[in-house]
DNA sequence: CATTTAACTTAACGTTGTTAAGTTTTGCAC
DNA sequence: GTGCAAAACTTAACAACGTTAAGTTAAATG
């Protein structure tokens, strides 16, 4: 019975949910998956591209999940419901993304992905880098977020002072808002000064 | 010469800064200080809490640096600004306080950390626990950041495609732009019904 | 000076990522 | 089916690292 990619990173998640960013090791994987932890070299270079891929298919799930709509503003608040919903999915997701980081994606890889979802933005209105600039700032509030709200301690203390739930939307809408005003003020100094029109 | 916790955080960090997180260890750490690996063990629990260490001293550093003023919307701003500026001293820095994230405070130190700012918050007129959400959104959104800046792919990819510093700022400005927005609307829902003055 | 405590050192263990070398399985031409 | 090359593994072992145990030196204290 072969052992498919598909599978490793599966039977991943699941060990990952189970033990933790800490104890996530080759040995324990290989071991759910009845094979020997050398066998997983044969379809990952290392440890690090393993975990890239993990992180690659977290990002890849979230892209996949956002329709193509016709308001930039919604799409930028389904993007950080969305990224948060499938993070939220995995234990310890964001240290895994963190330990992964440098080694995860080449240029290209980036490019493809943040194209993807910037190019509705620019559809519907934006400006390429400033969609990828909107983009990266709220990918970078859920991230954030995502890691104090997994980190035990953290969302111990604070889930007693607020609401975290509500306290996510209300930085995501936070952030969506001030788009909003930051837009509508350079539309208003363009040289045509048109009105903005929604 | 005996050996003194502050000197260990310094070259912890220096170390750090030399060859990053991937290639920390309490063996190099212990040879630029003339010592043994071991001889760490008497000043800490264990790597964890050396880590740990290492990122209070970010989160203090920067919380002596917020001054009180009399603006809640300029405490946040600065807020950010100065951990942003803080990590920026760090390579890796994000990677370090993710790898440390779970252990490395009790939830005394935490309360004592987060209200140390929005005490001053408060002063200015914001309710407790909307103050210490305005901040933990602070928070991520810079955590996140510079997880995107530190990451050498990424940041070579996303600084082709516009201004690091400036989007930070953009990000920033859009987050509170947005609690002012918020604050404005619940203010004139209130049951006195008074007008926002500033 | 004697003795306790603090601040180390040396040696070594267990876990983990990884490599090297050899073995089995699979796909495929003939 | 047979032969064979490539794919998909296994076993053995190394090196790096965090960590512990036990012993040693240095500092403080009465």
């Amino acid at each position: 019975m072969k052992l498919e990619k598909s599978q490793i990173l599966t039977e991943a998640f699941a060990l990952l949910n189970d033990v933790g960013i800490d104890k996530f090791n080759l040995r324990s994987l290989a071991n759910r998956l009845s094979v020997s932890a050398t066998a997983l070299y044969w379809h990952f270079k290392n440890k690090d591209e393993l975990i890239g891929a993990m992180a690659k298919n977290i990002y890849d799930n979230t892209y996949e999940a956002i329709d193509h709509c016709d308001d930039w503003r919604l799409s930028l608040t389904i993007l950080g419901r969305t990224l948060r919903k499938e993070m939220d999915n995995y234990r310890d997701s964001v240290r895994m993304i963190a330990s992964a980081a440098p080694t995860v994606v080449n240029s290209g890889q980036i490019a493809i992905q943040s194209q993807k979802i910037s190019s509705s933005l620019v559809k519907n209105g934006l400006q390429q880098h400033i969609a990828l600039q909107y983009e990266a700032i709220v990918i970078s509030f859920v991230l954030g977020w995502m890691s104090y709200y997994q980190n035990t301690a953290y969302n111990k203390y604070l889930s007693e002072m607020f609401n975290f739930e509500k306290s996510f939307d209300i930085g995501l809408d936070s952030l969506i808002c001030g788009f909003e005003q930051q837009q509508n003020k350079s539309l208003s100094n363009s040289p045509a000064g048109e009105i903005v029109t929604r």
